[in-house]
DNA sequence: TTGTATACTGACTATGGGTCAGTTAATGAC
DNA sequence: GTCATTAACTGACCCATAGTCAGTATACAA
């Protein structure tokens, strides 16, 4: 009975539009503006079969983050791979504007990403998907984690903790984008992203350089 | 006719009774579960008489942020004030510890203030309000800039930009105060609060100490 | 052809933000 | 004291939208 394997394969594409078309709408017109109703219709099928195959529109959107978490990692795991032997430093570089650029092309993504941690999200959602999303995070903090320890093999950063000193970039970088997003923002700060950025990566690089020596 | 000054102060009074139930229920519930309904049995009058004194639930929550930012930003001014003759880098200290301890006393402020920038508050809020609150936190951020001026002049931090390199503390630490924020987040990374924002703080003053000096 | 499982539908419910026609009560004029 | 005017307030109502579920349609197997 191939019946059966066809099946399974229809069901999984129509999962697929469905995602699809939710990541368009939710895309077009935010979170909160985007109506389950609309996401049906872009799928071609009706509001009860999207909740056949989904638990929650906030569900979905944990799904696509999740997506999007992924090929984040991917890129930082790109930004590290690329080059062999280069100095800490540069590899943080790296690091630092792939994770900038992939904001750059998606900055929805950013703005969904930041607003997963607020709000009623993690009750709401399925708990297996918000942990796989942590996990993914903490997998692309891990490249950050793996340049600084090697800056600390190679002597060009002191003997500070690996994972606090990856954190640290890693807050400084999520922050000056937050700081950024924000339009009204941007303005009152008089400063171009790119130049903040840049500063503020720059900064935590000669900060890690100047921890004490062991 | 002393009733209109009457009146007019007791107009004032029902206000900020709503405004004061409006901080409770949204405290205990958070913004999204917290219903005006709620805020207006709390404050012992009808749905229709929040409306008569606010725009909206998100007006009422950015009149609340706003409260929230100029005590913060107070906070700010006394940890700059307190001692006439300090280091750069032991004033920046202060300020950032100021800022930590604010949102340790307050966590539901820094809840709702990064919330602020998301959704569709700009738009659903009083521009007025919304600029407000902007143009404070702006006055905070000033303390900082006012520290690293020092900084430049003193000749500890090199000719760096002092608005750049003030927007890359504050973003830091918010940075790190989002990253801890979330209970899960935190046992992820396996640091404690304090410790992790210690050592971004350390981190990015001893970077701008390290900017080149012309 | 018919029984059954599977996929799907859309009318319905529940909830909550926001409105407004109507009620109440205070004030002031006579 | 009575009546007119105004301001303050009310709560039934509207509307949007997340989520449900009884019923329908389709595909397949016997």
């Amino acid at each position: 009975m191939a019946t059966r394997a066809r099946r399974k394969r229809e069901k999984e594409e129509r999962r697929q539009s469905i995602l699809q078309a939710a990541r368009e709408v939710f895309f077009e017109n935010g979170f909160h503006q985007a109506t389950v109703e609309a996401v049906a219709e872009r799928a071609e099928v009706s509001k009860g079969t999207v909740y056949l195959y989904f638990e929650s529109k906030e569900t979905i959107l944990a799904l696509l983050l999740l997506e999007g978490l992924q090929e984040l990692v991917k890129k930082l795991e790109e930004a590290y791979a690329v080059e062999e032997n280069l100095p800490v430093d540069e590899r943080l570089r790296r690091l630092g504007w792939a994770y900038f650029r992939f904001f750059q092309v998606e900055p929805r993504y950013f703005h969904f990403l930041m607003a997963m941690d607020r709000g009623r999200f993690s009750e709401a959602v399925d708990p297996v998907v918000y942990k796989k999303a942590l996990d993914t995070s903490l997998g692309g903090l891990g490249w950050v984690v793996r340049a600084v320890e090697q800056g600390i093999e190679e002597g060009t950063f002191g003997g500070c903790d690996a994972r606090q000193a990856a954190a640290t970039l890693w807050a400084t970088l999520n922050g000056v984008l937050e700081l950024m997003e924000h339009p009204l923002r941007r303005e009152m700060m008089g400063l171009k992203s790119e130049v903040l950025y840049d500063a503020a990566l720059e900064t935590v690089i000669q900060g890690l350089r100047a921890t004490e020596k062991e």
